[in-house]
DNA sequence: ACTGGACTTGAACGGTCGTTCAATATATAT
DNA sequence: ATATATATTGAACGACCGTTCAAGTCCAGT
């Protein structure tokens, strides 16, 4: 068969997915992609096919990730709804070492128009995805008797969903001290059940 | 003196506003821009100075334009508070026909990174001058007697500023009914006061 | 050891980017 | 009417964009 793979897939979408959601969509040259993942334009073309491929490739990288996350809290904590609130306070407060304080497919889909209708199209179902799983967790809670079983948990999901995207977006805007932070997050989250 | 200026100041901002709104400071370009606002580069860099500057003076033109919404619907309403609820659903609903329906503030602190510091912090500002605005109008419904003065005016504020990011993100997100969207909204406020 | 095919390399392509500036047009002041 | 100062034009600049591909490299199969 002829010449071997010489890098790691994971660890190559790993460090194009930090770029990317450092810098964006727009912002992100390939020359940027080649330097962070030391590998040459042929390569990359051969590997992804083109900018856009490489870029979808880590949308998906990075909502799966999320949503090992969330797994990870479900699986640590007894009740969902604490899973769902440390969730939170772990995306919304841990994250200043991230390559940015936002969700990367909230920039994704705040950045790309119909230019883009593809990828666009991805992050929102992506989005959804995450969304879900929310709903889940609060669907169980109910079935715990640990919330109200009037509520609707798709509802409950969409609101968490919209404070996710308003809490990370504020502490971009607003370099708030952790105590801070962690108090509106608490507010936000008190509010919902 | 000489010659005199042929376009009208105004109008370019507000179409410039439009075009970055839609697509953001990265994508586009100098050449959209032209197209746009009917102005040749040397004439635009003339009175603007660069990208950065026009794109600087649009930022402000947005954030005027907002404060100036506010408080008509301030005028308008004997209620604050009745006032901020208007305010929100008008932003959060009415703007499927707007550039986009998140703010534009948002977008920009979304898109931007250091490389553009001057701009990112300019941003930063002007929405912290929205909020601002919020507390000065919680305060008043405080005054009348129409909310509890044991809550932080700031504090209401900073709620209110993460829902509006939230909301608009999230209508971005999913195109849902006007219903939906209303409803969501209506529930977000009501846990604020 | 050799060979064939998969993988990698990096120079190069046409296009677009933000920006500049000499040339031209135009309205005011004299 | 002419001179003068300001505004406008649009071709052109060097840099960088995403992408291609001929040439070189390397390893499995014989």
């Amino acid at each position: 068969m002829a010449n071997t793979v010489k890098y790691d897939r994971q660890d190559v979408i790993q460090k194009a997915t930090d770029l990317f959601w450092e810098k964006g969509f727009h912002a992100t040259s390939m020359r940027n992609l080649q330097e962070a993942i030391d590998m040459r334009p042929g390569s990359i073309y051969a590997s992804f096919g083109s900018k856009e491929g490489l870029f979808k490739e880590t949308l998906q990288h990075y909502a799966d990730a999320s949503l090992a996350l969330l797994k990870s809290f479900a699986e640590a904590n007894e009740s969902p709804l604490d899973a769902l609130r440390e969730f939170l306070m772990s995306v919304v407060i841990h994250q200043k070492q991230a390559p940015s304080n936002m969700c990367m497919l909230v920039k994704t889909i705040s950045e790309l128009t119909d230019d883009n209708a593809e990828l666009l199209a991805d992050a929102k179902q992506l989005l959804g995805g995450v969304e879900v799983a929310f709903a889940e967790l609060f669907a169980q809670a109910q079935a715990n008797g640990e919330l109200d079983s009037s509520k609707d948990p798709k509802r409950l999901a969409s609101l968490l969903q919209m404070q996710v995207m308003g809490l990370r977006a504020y502490v971009r805007a607003n370099e708030g001290s952790d105590q801070e932070i962690k108090a509106l997050t608490n507010d936000a989250f008190a509010s919902l059940v």
